[in-house]
DNA sequence: ATTATCTATAGATCTATAGATAATGC
DNA sequence: ATTATCTATAGATCTATAGATAATGC
């Protein structure tokens, strides 16, 4: 059902919810096979394409979603959509590794150099995607789905839960060695539960978003854990 | 949208993931105006029909399900479901309703009398919901879907969570009064990350169940908020 | 007589495709 | 000439309702 290359571009770690900011990347690898290739136009359509479809697919999910609904919101026909991508899986799933790639970008940037810098960086993803709801709600609702049968998504959230996960660890590890968490916590459970709890608090943040204060609870979180340099 | 009365089964403090045990509860409050009420057959149907609702809600989803598919799991006709339940949404909100309901009462019994007891009355509880992966999937699911626009649970899971993060934190605000919780941890705080924290690793169990252990890692969020007793 | 269930259907969707027309760029 | 877009449509759905038939229980 999935190409194994749904991890072609996990190259590093990525946040919890990727980021929309680079400017209008990729359009290379899918619509370049034609003797011509793609006219200028087609990367515009296809942007704009990709954020109607970011839009609808946190609304609703995937099974809810429509190929009409996306292209309505672009004022194009819904055959224009599927002129792009072949068909609705593919649109979500070149969405979801588009974004991850982005996403995988800016956190190599912010990567942080100092142990110190650790919890800060962790802490300003955080406040960054707090800044932009419809995409915890959209990483968030497929996340979900995907553990559902016959999901698009299904490989994509195990690998990139995975790949998450060993990223802060690695990260914890990396303090452990410093002597900077507490004896009793290992970077294995500090990873895990980091993480869960991140995902989880944002579910709650959408649920009700004047009840819960997503960073301050990761925060707390990291403040239990850690324990003063000497 | 949906009624003001979606709180009256909100007795007491209710599991993250409700219990499918009572035997076959509710045909009570819905069904009863005509000038004879239901006939026998009626309790027998209606629950079946809830049985593969919950199946078919916590496979796709609200939006995905259809009427039609679990009509089909019944071996009844699409319409006789709508003879029991008015619309969609409708049997949607009875079903998580009455499955609440059955949860309350389950969690009153196992209510913790000593302090020592409350971690492992909150085990008990997570141990309890990993055996019934299907209700898992129910309640991970529809409280991200109920984030979404229109979403018939859009108020159940925002009452649901915030009584349940309620109870946590009088149990914790119990645990602080005896000095039991680490100095720097507050009954806020700590109610808030371990709800988040359950629904976070029950997510990542359901999307890969050989990575996470829901239980060890609650029990190790216990063991680092909480501190030897004197 | 009342309730439960079924058949049948109206009226809206949906995805994917075929084929015509318009725009682009060699 | 090739690509982009549109119109049109086939073939499956879906929910909700109307109305007929079957079962229940006074």
């Amino acid at each position: 059902m999935i190409d194994d290359d749904s991890d072609t571009t996990a190259s590093n770690l990525a946040p919890i919810a990727s980021f929309p900011s680079a400017p209008a990347a990729g359009r290379d690898e899918a619509t370049s096979k034609g003797p011509r290739g793609p006219y200028k136009k087609s990367a515009q359509t296809r942007a704009a394409i990709l954020a109607a479809a970011t839009d609808v697919f946190a609304e609703k999910g995937y099974h809810a979603s429509s190929m009409r609904e996306i292209a309505r919101r672009c004022d194009i026909d819904q055959s224009t959509v599927t002129h792009h991508f072949p068909n609705k899986s593919a649109l979500l799933l070149s969405l979801m590794q588009e974004r991850d790639a982005q996403g995988d970008e800016v956190i190599a940037a912010a990567h942080p150099d100092s142990l110190d810098q650790i919890p800060r960086a962790v802490i300003a993803l955080a406040e960054h995607n707090a800044r932009t709801p419809e995409i915890i709600a959209l990483y968030t609702l497929l996340a979900a789905e995907s553990a559902t049968p016959d999901h698009p998504l299904e490989e994509f959230f195990k690998a990139r839960t995975a790949r998450v996960r060993e990223g802060f660890q690695g990260w914890f590890a990396d303090l452990e060695e410093a002597g900077r968490l507490r004896s009793d916590v290992t970077p294995e459970f500090a990873a895990t539960a980091f993480l869960a709890l991140w995902e989880g608090v944002q579910l709650h943040w959408l649920i009700d978003r004047d009840y819960v204060d997503v960073v301050a609870t990761l925060e707390g979180f990291l403040r239990v854990i850690m324990r003063d340099a000497d």
